[in-house]
DNA sequence: GAAGAAGCTGAGAACGCTATCATGCTGCGC
DNA sequence: GCGCAGCATGATAGCGTTCTCAGCTTCTTC
């Protein structure tokens, strides 16, 4: 395990620096050298030490990445599609959760710093500071976009997304559409919040106490959409922010025996393994969350490897799947 | 970014062994120097190299895992109980998906060696050899274990909890209960098999052409239950051995237009979010997900910190949680 | 007041690699 | 024969830390 290139040096009669020209694959040596050296570097076992070449070539051939929860089936999935394109590369990905709380993200940053990756993948917990994004290593934010924060970013078009959904429910009749939300400070969120807005301001019809603000967690979720339905004259439909908000906005209508589409018609935003498993399966709004993933580890290594100009915002497309929880089936 | 102790030296009129001694907190330093080596480490944004401080201290910090696939709910789970225990002691996740092939594992695990981390946890591939596992870091397996291969290894009691679902089952009734299960190559599934195995045998009840045998995904599963409830006389229950299986399992009785519980019972290993969403509710045999990375990432740790003694086994229990799906309710 | 302990400091040697340089050696053309 | 290109090799200088050591100053103690 601690066999190094001077070991391999000695057991093949050359000097360190002819071993590490040959097992490094630069500058000249004698074919007779090149058997030997790899001779006994495979019979020694030798394995290169990342660190030590990571010290001198400046390279870790890491990338960070911050998510909130990589038990979050969405941040699972972005992190598969990162960990696919940049390995592909060689490169690895350090992981870390920062459970959306900024002060853990920030410190997660650092840790990610110090241990020098080549760049990172972020997405900004809600209420994030830009002054962790100013400096460093070359970063994509995903998702999400710090205010201020003037780096590349890679996210869904959440505005149109969730005006494709609430548009489907006006088209279907409904006059009173509510909304189940995590953070507004969240920026996706916000964009989300600002789609369903406008549709329905697009036919008068938007009414601010529909709207019901929560945390972020399925919990969360469930409190917020029950408020919702327990109000006199609840709405007949509803749409939910992320995945979390509509586990928690189906366990309300459960709660209440409201029945799927009848009683209350749910579109929710993002898909899920198990949304054609429910009854009825669930109409979204389904977000390329592979996609996310890689197209900011394509990003990241554009960066990497001297990209240069302004930051780039990328924008992916939202798809409405209709299926039969709104009612149009 | 490339501010080192030299540079915070110079700045704070000291040598570069003063200032590293005060950044270091090691030996002896005048309050003088200790104010001025600070004020300029801060003044210069000082980030320590981790690389440089990994190459002499022959310690990354880092732990690798290697699992399957990051998207799985199972794996991610487990991650994230791993990322959580080994964080709070300032160390970090290297995530790799081998996609249960051998040969990528094997490469994983080579690309992690390279980067020297500090221990590892493996999720091993259906079909890996025990070589790759023989020296090396310290290394953890989790929910599997290679047939040679004398590390520590956590798993669940995979015979047990298969057990308790049969037993189940049967002491509702049914006597032709069917399997849908992945390779049997998969340490894990070969002994949830056999679980199943005990429990009809020991009624006089087993029946081998009733163990579908298929792939890992959703849709091998899908296939593999689907030629079960293809036969003339087809089971009345069915248990499987993994959160696909149980997947392809619904839906295939969907295809086929069969009632859960009336039609067919259904059983499933590995409890998941949208067990209780779906109708009826999902009975499962739920593992401890998340302990199984933390004890993984204690047990590594342990070794990490010189913990010396054979290989340790650690089972963690399964329980059965009765929901609407075996009928029961 | 001398001896020793304790406080403080800078020089310098690793860690294991990459990469440059100077020094040979061979072969070729004139 | 001489010069010069091309090949091959070992010495050696970093990369940015950690940490030992020798040397110097200051304080304690008998």
């Amino acid at each position: 395990m601690t066999v190094t290139v001077r070991d391999v040096a000695r057991a093949a009669g050359v000097s360190q620096a002819t071993a590490a020209r040959v097992l490094g694959k630069y500058g000249y040596a004698s074919d007779e050298a090149k058997v030997r050296v790899h001779a006994s570097a495979t019979e020694l076992g030798y394995t290169p030490n990342g660190v030590a070449r990571a010290l001198v070539s400046r390279a870790t051939q890491t990338i960070g990445l911050v998510v909130g929860d990589i038990d979050n089936p969405f941040f699972a999935a972005v992190a598969r599609g990162l960990s696919d394109v940049v390995e592909s590369q060689g490169y690895t990905v350090l992981l870390t959760n920062a459970d959306e709380d900024p002060e853990r993200e920030r410190r997660a940053m650092l840790a990610l710093r110090s241990r020098r990756v080549d760049g990172m993948v972020v997405v900004p917990a809600p209420g994030a500071g830009r002054d962790a994004f100013l400096d460093g290593p070359p970063l994509v934010q995903l998702d999400r976009a710090v205010r201020g924060a003037a780096t590349d970013a890679v996210m869904v078009h959440n505005a149109a997304g969730a005006r494709s959904a609430v548009d489907h429910l006006l088209g279907l009749g409904h006059t009173r559409i509510g909304m189940v939300t995590d953070s507004p400070q969240i920026s996706s969120t916000a964009e989300r919040i600002a789609g369903y807005r406008r549709a329905l301001r697009a036919k008068g019809l938007l009414d601010e106490s529909l709207i019901s603000v929560g945390g972020s967690s399925q919990a969360d979720g469930l409190v917020a959409a029950r408020a919702l339905l327990d109000r006199p004259e609840r709405p007949t439909a509803i749409f939910t922010a992320n995945n979390f908000m509509t586990h928690g906005a189906l366990l309300a209508a459960r709660e209440l025996r409201l029945r799927i589409p009848r009683d209350l018609a749910l579109v929710g935003f993002d898909d899920l393994d198990w949304t054609t498993l429910v009854d009825p399966p669930l109409t979204v709004v389904s977000q390329p969350v592979g996609d996310l993933g890689r197209v900011a580890g394509e990003r990241l290594l554009a960066r990497i490897g001297g990209e240069d100009g302004p930051p780039r915002r990328v924008r992916l497309a939202t798809r409405l799947i209709v299926r039969g929880s709104c009612g149009a089936l």
